[in-house]
RNA sequence: GGGAGCAUAGCUCAGUUGGUUCAGAGCAUCUGCCUUACAAGCAGAGGGUCCGCGGUUCGAGCCCGUGUGCUCCCACCA
């Protein structure tokens, strides 16, 4: 078979790809093995996979593959979510452009063109999964729509109800403009921004709403500051500090509200803050959730003036009609004009804007379905407290989350969108309210309930996606809609969940919630949703910032698996991952990773060219290099399962690069690599297969297709994937230390060779001055094949005219016919004596010190003393090597 | 306003019970090589007052205090 020069990841992957789906690897039914099983969080239906999904799926696919290699029955739940908002929103907009308005739309047809567009756009992010390699189990994909997993949503929407946990009620809610919906108070970022702060007169009046005094004396008024003055019109009072001089005199008193002079009262409230602007503020009870706790507590009257749409309402009784920002601009511009304003100032300030659309959110008193979440808080905290639930990397979410949770505050569950799980409650034309799983319900419960029958309107919200998404780990095994059934108790509480640590709240607490509201039966260790929680830090750009549209610093998936290979990007995030921290994304490492892959292919070329000279007479000539090989393998591969088992996955991949590159490639097949044209030992061949095959198999989680490719290339049947790891087995420290002991004599001859010159087919001889010359018995043959030697001959003495290397307390002696540069090494054996010196004063500082010798513990005392001995043993090397540096001048 | 975290080589980061073979890795840099697996490579090298200051200790990159500079989360005073 004739290989390619360099590695082609496109027909590779594909074929894989191919492969893996037609064995049904991935596809997982319980059976007598233990399960371990992740659920994938569920990307948005419409949208694209980005980088910061890569790097979660990545991991997440790394830990399946590991798990399936290491005997579990593996299952990994592929799906998405249908986002309501979001998706609505697009829709919307997709309408508008086709000249669509929602509004003209009903309900069912609105919802068959969302259909449509998920049907269309739905699939880019499981074509996207596939091409990165991902080992989903496909069969069990899950949509948060689908028929069951909405009724599932449905019914534990009723069963909570049931359970006095859900109520209907007016509240101040954070109100999105633009999707013209409730929002979750979860749903709101704030951001940093520029305002101005306007001074506005108000004239003061009395109780009949005359002029407390002259107003051209400047008495007459009072000032207030605001950001919105376009909220004037819903002023119902302006309150001032009780203690507070400058006001004493306005108890009982009235304001004005210009431009539409308004009579309100003036009250006291110690809320107020005496230092702010003029220390008088104006209290717009429906714009302002403070405002709004502040007429609640003095009966104030509350006056909306604004649409749902952000539009001024009738109530506002000027610029009816005209969108808030508009109306501001114009209030503005009236008040100065009329002298009502006093000061003008820049303020920073910060404002909430809706997740989802980014409009600027309203503050608004609406009657909206709230979820109680102190008693589902309390056994969710517990569980993470007590260690049932491990939050990964260390504890640095647990404060956070323990403050969430004990000052939760109730989940806004309703929306008013139509894409979403409708809300199961029904209402007469009174108002009264059934809640039952569906329509007939519905009419015998209210039947039932009010003697009559009567008909009956569900109502038109829909439920936040959260509160389907918070059943995913249950329900993509249909533990809600078909509890206790034989997948859910087997797969069920999954292994890990990966995710970003931006939705701690939004899902991963609540998901512990459901998981433990809805598994009350079991056990605590059985009831929760996930034993473990992996928080990936998010994805930058290699100059630190967000990936974003608007600098367009956001790659595309599929055009970065074009161009390096679903290896090499799996390969460049994870490199430069560190646990938990935020990644600088860069190319640079991706292209790492496809030097990585070149660099197995070529080794695979040169094992593949073995092949075709395999002498099965050839004894191994000496098996040292394979011994130490086998037992740095065991020793790495003990590491790489301490390191995932800790989630440090991007330091358990550079150990086997490492491994691949530097130890399999750099040393143990220069060091097996038989003589130009000459024939391989059969048995070194074997045994190196053998070594290439478990190198895959350690690297494969984190590149499966090349190391699946070249595993089949090698000779083996069985597909990696499903490969079983071998166990674990101890290194050889003798083994070890010898081979370490090798690179650095071999280090240390071509270091002499390059700084005096020497080119690598110059033939030189090598002398070993040593008290010790048992270590360097097995490393000698291979020693001089590496550094081109035709002989090393132990000796007693020093050797005349040759090149002196100290390396470790041992001394060698290099013979070549090229003359050797007498000063330069002595300026490096003396630059080493003076290191060595040193060392050795602050050795021997430490053992004078009689309390260290006393306190130390005696294995560090014992090992300062062989410092001690092998500094000293190094110097007496040096210094002699300097007195026949001095000897061979003359 | 409250809380958390970070600061180690030019860059990104390891450094897990405090012990100068412990100051490390990858990338980048420099030097020499087209050596029949690999120039997408090989061989070799240089590079750091471990943020400043103080303390604990026989001993501090590591522990404590403090200052500085960044980052994030929460709360949302008009």
């Amino acid at each position: 078979m004739e290989l390619s020069k360099n590695y082609t990841p496109k027909e590779v992957e594909n074929k894989w790809n191919e492969a893996w789906k037609a064995g049904g690897y991935f596809n997982s039914t319980p059976d007598d093995r233990p399960a371990y099983t992740v659920v994938i969080p569920p990307p948005n239906v419409t949208g694209v996979l980005h980088m910061g999904h890569t790097l979660n799926e990545t991991v997440q696919d790394i830990l399946v593959r590991r798990a399936r290699m290491k005997g579990f029955n593996a299952c990994w739940v592929p799906g998405s979510d249908h986002a309501s908002i979001a998706t609505e929103a697009k829709v919307v907009a997709m309408l508008r452009e086709k000249g669509i308005d929602k509004n003209a739309l009903t309900r069912e047809d609105f919802l068959k063109h969302a259909f449509e567009w998920k049907e269309k756009y739905g699939g880019i992010i499981y074509h996207q999964i596939e091409k990165l390699g991902c080992s989903v189990d496909w069969n069990r994909v899950t949509f948060t729509m689908d028929k069951e997993y909405y009724s599932a949503v449905i019914k534990v929407f009723t069963d909570l109800y049931r359970k006095g946990m859900i109520y209907r009620g007016a509240r101040m809610i954070h109100w999105d403009p633009e999707a013209q919906t409730a929002l979750s108070d979860e749903e709101v970022e704030y951001k940093d921004g520029e305002g101005t702060l306007y001074h506005i007169r108000y004239a003061i009046a009395d109780a009949a709403g005359n002029p407390l005094v002259t107003p051209a004396k400047g008495e007459g008024e009072i000032i207030i500051a605001t950001q919105r003055p376009e909220t004037i019109m819903g002023d119902t009072a302006i309150c001032v500090h009780p203690d507070d001089e400058r006001y004493a005199h306005l108890k009982g008193a009235f304001a004005v509200i210009p431009l539409i002079n308004r009579r309100i009262p003036i009250i006291f409230d110690e809320y107020v803050d005496m230092a702010f602007g003029t220390g008088a503020l104006k209290v717009t009870p429906a714009h302002d959730i403070n405002d709004y706790n502040l007429g609640l507590k003095h009966n104030l009257e509350i006056v909306d003036t604004l649409n749902a749409d952000g539009t001024l309402s009738e109530a506002a009784t000027i610029y009816v009609g005209e969108d808030r920002f508009a109306a501001r601009k114009k209030i503005v511009a009236e008040l100065r004009e009329k002298g009502l304003i006093v000061k003008e100032e820049n303020y920073a300030t910060r404002l909430g804007y809706s997740q989802r659309t980014g409009a600027l959110v309203e503050p608004r008193i609406s009657t909206q379905w709230f979820l109680k979440m102190k008693e589902l808080a309390a056994p969710a905290l517990e569980a993470v407290v007590e260690g049932a639930i491990a939050i990964h990397p260390g504890d640095r979410f647990l404060a956070t989350y323990k403050y969430w949770l004990e000052n939760v505050k109730d989940w806004c569950i309703s929306r008013q969108l139509w894409w979403g799980q409708q809300i199961p409650a029904w209402y007469d034309s009174k108002g009264n309210c059934v809640v039952a799983e569906n329509e007939a319900a519905a009419y015998a419960l209210y039947q039932q309930q009010f003697g009559t029958a009567e008909i009956l309107t569900q109502d038109a919200d829909v439920l936040d996606t959260w509160f389907s998404s918070w059943l995913w780990p249950m329900e993509v095994f249909k533990g809600i809609s078909n509890p206790g059934n034989a997948d859910v108790n087997y797969y069920y509480p999954t292994a890990v969940l990966v995710t970003g640590q931006d939705i701690i709240f939004f899902w991963v607490a609540r998901m512990i919630m459901a998981g433990l509201a809805y598994n009350t039966e079991k056990p605590l260790e059985q009831a929760i949703p996930f034993r473990d929680v992996y928080f990936t830090g998010m994805v930058r750009d290699k100059l630190g910032r967000k990936m974003s549209k608007q600098l367009g610093n956001s790659p595309d998936l599929l055009q970065l698996i074009d161009e390096y290979g679903a290896d090499a990007v799996r390969f460049g995030i994870m490199i430069s991952s560190p646990a938990g921290n935020d990644l600088l994304f860069d190319t640079a490492s991706l292209e790492q990773g496809r030097f990585f892959n070149n660099k197995m292919w070529n080794a695979l070329k040169l094992v593949k060219m073995w092949e075709q000279k395999l002498s099965a007479d050839l004894p191994e000539q000496d098996s040292f290099a394979t011994e130490w090989f086998a037992s740095r393998l065991n020793e790495a591969r003990l590491q790489v399962d301490k390191l995932i088992s800790e989630f440090r996955l991007s330091e358990a991949l550079k150990v086997i690069y490492s491994l691949i590159w530097d130890d399999f490639c750099s040393w143990y097949l220069e060091w097996v690599k038989p003589a130009y044209e000459q024939p391989v030992a059969a048995a070194v061949f074997y045994k190196t297969v053998n070594f290439f095959s478990e190198l895959l198999q350690l690297l494969h989680p984190f590149m499966p297709f090349i190391t699946e490719e070249i595993n089949s290339i090698i000779g083996n049947r069985t597909p990696l994937c499903i490969k079983t790891l071998p166990p674990d087995a101890v290194a050889d420290t003798t083994r070890l230390a010898e081979g370490e002991l090798l690179k650095q004599v071999i280090t240390a001859v071509r270091d002499a060779r390059v700084r005096n010159q020497l080119k690598p087919k110059q033939e030189i001889a090598v002398f070993l001055q040593t008290d010790d010359s048992d270590v360097y018995k097995n490393i000698t043959n291979v020693w001089a094949r590496q550094v081109n030697a035709t002989s090393i001959v132990p000796v007693h003495e020093p050797v005349a005219n040759c090149l002196n290397i100290v390396s470790g307390r041992d001394r060698l002696y290099i013979q070549a016919e090229t003359p050797v540069d007498m000063a330069a090494q002595k300026q490096q054996l003396e630059k080493d004596l003076e290191y060595q010196r040193g060392f050795l004063i602050s050795v021997e500082k430490k053992l004078g010190n009689e309390r260290f010798v006393q306190n130390a513990r005696p294995e560090v005392v014992a090992i300062e003393r062989k410092k001690k001995a092998d500094a000293e043993a190094k110097i007496s090397a040096i210094e002699e090597t300097l007195a026949q540096l001095d000897l061979d001048q003359k």
